[in-house]
DNA sequence: AAACGAAGCAACCGCACAAGC
DNA sequence: TGCTTGTGCGGTTGCTTCGTT
């Protein structure tokens, strides 16, 4: 399908957002709510495919997303979700509130996989890269011999050779740390000895809700060469997340992320009153937090070492001040309280200089 | 100052899945 | 039950910016 089907009906424009198209997204989100996300760019006068309304709300005019830079916490999480959820983006995003898929994915693939690279980690299967090597020569060793059990024979070769690639349980096999039964693999606990912390996270006004997360301090620490005895277990910053944006909320009675951020972090696009009764049900942020909790304390069997509590960095960088270099030509966003988009904001931020 | 390659990031594409008919 | 439509997700692309020569 790919391409939605209004797509095709007529000529829609494509690429960069225009700061007119997003003031026209976000006065129609704002007051409307989005709705059927195929009939938002009819209703708000947009040129667009409602997938790349969807997209863009999500990603950027959201008014819960949290800008600037990923912290070394934020880092911390991302490795250690990737090392058990493997790229699943979005369910990583979820557990960070105010990030997106899209911007974690970029993280990822930017920073993070090259950072993990130098330090001798395969980002894939988060073993080291020795390993994954003389794994793969083992691979091949073993496809041959199968080759030469199995020549000529295609059924063999099918049920032979091919690894399980059924879709459940592609993303297990391609994390690499975790097994079907979910237990982190031995690498993983050599790489990545997991502790508990308690991450208590304000989502800008809302209720701050607590949810323990399986981090380690020991792979960020080999990530940034520091020796693991001195690296405090992370903490959450609750302060890098950006509050929410009062302008928008006082004009339109909107409480912003905080009606949900007390379950959720709204990675769909429920930031208001409105979405989160309706999409509440489908989002699992407690439940997640729990089953975080239940696994936390289930690989901590598995650790047999006792949790630290959490204390917080003590150079936690701070975000970035995007709102701080915005531009003045885009008077319209900047009276809702929203930042400039990046694309015509000039804001950048360097990942690289937080690690 | 210009050219070029690398890095970062926004957005698109295509697939999977769920819901409705 | 099968088809259509809508939504969400992950992979990928291509543009912009930055850094180096």
């Amino acid at each position: 399908m790919g391409r939605h089907s209004c797509c095709y009906r007529e000529k829609l424009k494509k690429g960069l957002w225009s700061p007119e198209e997003d003031e026209k997204l976000l006065n129609y989100i704002t007051q409307y709510g989005h709705g059927c996300w195929s009939s938002v760019p009819k209703l708000a006068g947009l040129q667009r495919c409602g997938k790349s309304c969807r997209l863009r709300w999500i990603n950027y005019l959201r008014p819960d997303l949290k800008r600037g830079g990923f912290t070394q916490q934020e880092e911390a999480l991302i490795i250690e979700l990737h090392s058990a959820l493997g790229n699943r983006w979005s369910q990583i995003a979820g557990q960070l509130p105010g990030r997106t898929d899209n911007e974690i994915k970029n993280f990822w693939n930017s920073c993070i996989k090259k950072k993990l690279r130098q330090r001798g980690i395969d980002p894939t299967t988060h073993k080291p890269l020795s390993e994954v090597e003389n794994d793969s020569n083992e691979s091949e060793k073993k496809l041959f011999r199968s080759s030469q059990a199995n020549k000529g024979c295609n059924g063999g070769m099918k049920e032979s050779f091919l690894p399980p690639l059924a879709s459940s349980t592609a993303h297990e096999n391609s994390s690499g740390g975790l097994g079907l039964s979910g237990k982190p693999s031995d690498h993983l606990l050599q790489y990545f000895s997991f502790q508990q912390m308690n991450y208590a996270v304000d989502m800008g006004g809302g209720s701050p809700f607590d949810f323990n997360a399986v981090p380690s301090s020991s792979s960020l620490a080999m990530l940034n060469n520091i020796p693991v005895s001195t690296f405090p277990a992370p903490a959450m910053a609750a302060h890098h997340v950006k509050p929410s944006i009062s302008l928008l909320s006082e004009n339109s009675g909107i409480t912003s992320s905080s009606n949900c951020s007390a379950f959720s972090y709204c990675t769909d696009s429920a930031p208001f009153p409105w979405d989160c009764e309706n999409k509440l049900h489908k989002q699992q942020p407690l439940t997640q937090v729990h089953s975080m909790e239940e696994d936390a304390g289930k690989w901590s069997e598995y650790l047999q070492m006792p949790f630290l509590s959490g204390s917080s960095f003590p150079d936690a960088e701070p975000s970035s001040q995007p709102y701080s270099n915005i531009k003045p030509e885009i008077e319209g966003l900047q009276t809702l309280g929203f930042p400039q988009p990046a694309a015509y904001n000039g804001f950048r931020t360097d990942p690289l200089a937080l690690l």
